[in-house]
DNA sequence: ATTGCTACTTTGTAGTACAAAGTGCTTTTT
DNA sequence: AAAAAGCACTTTGTACTACAAAGTAGCAAT
């Protein structure tokens, strides 16, 4: 018998990085505070947990304007992407297995 | 736009307790020694997330016999299979959100 | 008598998650 | 002009977590 969990992606384990992947596959960029409310977590932990993607390159960052006011976009990246994928992917096939 | 990890559970980010899981919901029970092969992880870890998984009433232990060897098996509860089944449906309605 | 197996428990460490408070800059309100 | 508020953080501190490694108890095989 297999392992069920051996390409699942230590960075998804998180519920908060897991959840801000997942919005950025279907959003072209997201700011700071929508995505602050939409998760319901702190600034600073939100804040800490971006700056884990970006370190790994999931995630890239641009500091914007709307007007004059300060607006940070996140977008992913390819890598981003393709690692959230594999991820997804291995998480199919582990529910695969249980049905 | 809606929070897509509210209905994560958090006993399941751990993906040795994910992959204990998913494998307890095909196998009626399965023993701490093929449990802890089909995982690659060392005994003592392996030990404290089973505990942890049965503290939460998720998974439950049988410890037997194999002729004059002690056995122990573990079989996942009414209540771990409905929490997992909930924790895979929100996982799968976050996945559905991305395609 | 020693070694080995099973299923742990204990110990210790490094890493993680998180809240709360503080920061620097800008804009809005009074 | 001064004060309050918003943005996107950083810093600080604490509590929790994951994990490896070593130790343990009971039994079995050599």
């Amino acid at each position: 018998m297999k392992n069920p969990i051996e390409h699942l992606n230590k960075i998804f384990d998180n519920r908060v990085r897991l959840g801000v992947m997942s919005v950025l596959m279907v959003n072209e960029e997201i700011n700071f505070n929508d995505l602050k409310q939409m998760m319901d977590v702190t600034d600073g932990n939100l804040a800490s947990h971006l700056s884990t993607l970006e370190e790994h390159a999931y995630i890239r960052v641009h500091k914007g304007f709307i007007g004059r006011k300060t607006n940070t976009t996140y977008a992913i990246t390819k890598a981003g992407e393709k690692a959230f994928k594999e991820h997804i992917e291995a998480l199919e096939n582990m529910i695969k297995g249980i049905r």
